[in-house]
DNA sequence: GTGAAAGCGCTAACAC
DNA sequence: GTGTTAGCGCTTTCAC
C-alpha cells in the first residue's frame, strides 16, 4: 500500500505565493499575522483539502494529541460508558484516544505501561487492575513528567488527580434504604480488598449499620471478585450461615445479579426474604425480574470530568491537582420491596 | 507541564560512538548489522530506556502505526467485544487504536471523516451507523490510499475487505429452531431497512419459512431501529393484529428482550404461548426470565480477524480485498419451550 | 507582519 | 558493515 502525497503547508505557500511560517501562522490562529493573509490561507486550505500532519506537529511541538486510556475492560456497562465520556470531548479538543485493555491482569499492567512510549502520548487517564496493590510503575510515570488522571479504581498512594463517585455515601444510601424498608440483617458481599473503592463501599455499609444502631457480624461480610460467579459463591456461603441475614448489598450490580440466581434457584423469595441491592445501575439491573435496587454511578460523567482534567493538567504548566467526587443516586426498583 | 528530554537513538550513538543510521538499523533488526554492534546498541538502549519516538518514525515513514475504529456505540456487548478483539491484535503487532464514536448519527459520522487526518492513520476500521445510506465519504477516504476493513454494518457498494458473522445461515437456523419446536407462525422484527445485515437476517428468515413451507405474512415482518424500545413498539403492533403470530424472532437480543418484556407486561406466557429468539448472544439474554434462546454471534473473532485483515492490508501492497464470514451458533434456552 | 533557517527524532539513499 | 546526509511536515527563534 502506497502512501501518497498529501497537501502540506509548502504547497498553500506556494499556491499563495507567501513562506510556509506565514501559513503556519496563519493556520494556527497566532496573533501576528495579517487579517486579509490569513483569510487567503485558511480558503486555500479548506480548498485544497489541507490536514495537518499530527506526526510533524507532534515531532515538532513535542506533543501529541494523544490520550492513553489503561482499563481492564471495556465490555461492561460502566466501563463502556466512561469510554465513551472521555471520547466526547477528548475529540471536542482535538485529542485522539489510544486504548489500552489489561483484562484485569497486573501483569499486562505493567507490560503495557513499561512499552508504553510516553512521546505517543501527553497524557494517560486509568483505572487500575483490581488487584494491584503496587504502582511504582505509575508514579515513575508521572515523576518524568508525563500527566495522569486516576479514575474508579484509584490508588492512594499516588499524588495525581483523581475522580471518583461518592462510593461512601452511595454505600450508606443503599443501607439507610434497606433499613427503611424493614431489613434488619444486612450483609455486605463486597469486592476484593485493598482496592480504594471496595474498601470506601464498605465504610458507607459500616457507617450505614453504625448510624442505625445495627451490629456489625463478620461473617456477614464476604470479600472476592466484581464476577457475578462470585456473588453466587458469595451468596452460598451466606445461605450456609446458621444465622443468615435477610438482605444483601453487593458492591456492584454483577455480583447482586449472581446472588439473585441463587436465591431463585433455591426458591427464596426476593424482596420479601430476602432484599437485594446492588451499585453501578447496569441496564441488567432493569431486565432481571425481580428489578434490582441499585446504587447508580454516574459513569458518563466520570469519563469526561477525568477526560477534561488530564487536558488541563496537560495544557497548563503547574495546574493544581484536584480529587473530584461525583455523586451517585438511588434507583429503587423491586429486590427491597419486602411486601 | 514542560516535555522533557527523552533518550534518542542520538544519544545512543553519542555513548557508543557510533553513528545514528548504525543505531537506527540495529535497532530495527534490519540485516546489514555487525551482530556485536547490533547486541550493544540493543543494550545500551535498554540500559538508558530508550523509548522509540513514534511521532519522529510515523514522520520519516509516512506511518503511524495508528489504526483507526469508526463505530456507533461502545457500550452494548456487541462492539465492546469486537473492539476488545482488535485492541488485542493491534497490541501484539505493535498498533494502538483509535476510538472515533459517530453515536450511530451520520452526520457525526461525516464529520468525523471529514476532519481525519488521514496522515494519522495507517488505516481504518469501521461500521457504519444504522441510517447511514451513502458511502462516499469512505470510498473517498479509499480511493486516496488509505486502507479500510468493514466490519458488522458493511456497505454493499464499496470495494474493500469485509468481515461480518453469517447473518444468513444463523437465521435460517433461528427459525429451523423455531419449526422443530412447534411453533408455525414466525414474525420477525427486523433492523432498519437498506443495512445489508438486516436485510440477510430478513432473507435468512425467508428462506426458513421456504424451506418449511410456510408462508410469508408481509404484517409479520416489522422494520425498525435496534434498540430495546423499538422491540417493545414491534410487539405491540403485533399484538394488535386480528391474526397474531405464535413466535417471534427478533435482529437483535435487545429487540427480543423489548418483546419479552411486552409479553409479560400482557401476561402471554413466553415460549409456551409465543416463543421468542433473538440474534447476538447479549449477556442479558442469559438473564432475563424466561432466559433467551438467541444466536451468538462470534463478536471477539470478528474483532481480531478484522484487525489481522486490516494490518495485512497496511503491510502488504497490492494485498487482494477478502470477505471473511464467520459462523454463528445456536443457543438454545427457555424462550422457545413451547411445554 | 513576514521570511529564512534551524531543528524536532527518525529513516533511507548513497557513498565508502 | 558503517557513516554522511537529506528530508519527512511542521514550529519557532531571529532578523528584517
Amino acid at each position: 500500500m502506497l502512501k501518497h502525497h498529501f497537501v502540506t503547508i509548502k504547497d498553500i505557500a506556494k499556491t499563495l505565493d507567501i513562506s510556509v511560517a506565514t501559513v503556519s501562522r496563519a493556520l494556527r490562529n497566532t496573533f501576528d499575522v495579517n487579517q486579509e493573509t490569513r483569510e487567503k490561507v485558511l480558503e486555500a486550505a479548506a480548498q485544497m483539502n489541507y490536514r495537518p500532519n499530527y506526526n510533524a506537529i507532534g515531532l515538532a511541538k513535542g506533543r501529541s494529541h494523544n490520550i492513553g486510556i489503561i482499563i481492564p475492560f471495556i465490555t461492561n456497562y460502566y466501563f463502556s460508558t466512561v469510554i465513551t465520556g472521555i471520547q466526547e470531548v477528548a475529540f471536542s479538543k482535538g485529542y485522539n484516544i489510544i486504548l489500552f485493555v489489561t483484562n484485569d491482569s497486573p501483569e499486562r499492567e505493567l507490560s503495557i505501561i513499561q512499552n508504553l512510549s510516553i512521546s505517543n502520548l501527553d497524557g494517560l487517564l486509568v483505572t487500575t487492575t483490581s488487584a494491584s496493590d503496587s504502582c511504582g510503575h505509575f508514579q515513575k510515570i508521572i515523576n518524568e513528567g508525563t500527566p495522569v488522571v486516576f479514575f474508579d479504581r484509584v490508588h492512594t498512594k499516588i499524588k495525581t488527580s483523581k475522580v471518583m463517585q461518592d462510593d461512601f455515601y452511595g454505600s450508606l444510601e443503599a443501607v439507610q434504604h434497606l433499613v427503611e424498608n424493614g431489613y434488619k440483617k444486612i450483609a455486605h458481599i463486597a469486592g476484593p480488598k485493598g482496592l480504594i473503592f471496595t474498601e470506601r463501599r464498605l465504610q458507607g455499609y459500616l457507617a450505614g449499620l453504625q448510624k442505625h444502631g445495627l451490629p456489625v457480624r463478620e461473617e456477614w461480610i464476604i470479600h472476592s471478585g466484581f464476577s457475578q460467579e462470585c456473588g453466587r459463591a458469595d451468596m452460598l456461603q451466606l445461605l450456609n450461615l446458621d444465622e443468615k441475614p435477610d438482605a444483601i448489598f453487593a458492591v456492584n450490580d454483577g455480583k447482586a445479579i449472581g446472588a439473585m440466581l441463587v436465591l431463585k434457584e433455591n426458591k427464596i423469595a426476593i424482596g420479601k426474604e430476602m432484599g437485594v441491592m446492588g451499585f453501578t445501575n447496569d441496564p441488567m439491573s432493569a431486565i432481571i425480574s425481580p428489578s434490582l435496587t441499585t446504587i447508580a454511578e454516574p459513569a458518563l460523567e466520570i469519563g469526561k470530568r477525568s477526560c477534561e482534567l488530564l487536558i488541563k493538567h496537560i495544557t497548563k504548566k503547574n495546574f493544581i491537582l484536584e480529587e473530584v467526587i461525583i455523586p451517585c443516586r438511588i434507583i429503587v426498583r423491586e429486590s427491597t420491596k419486602i411486601s
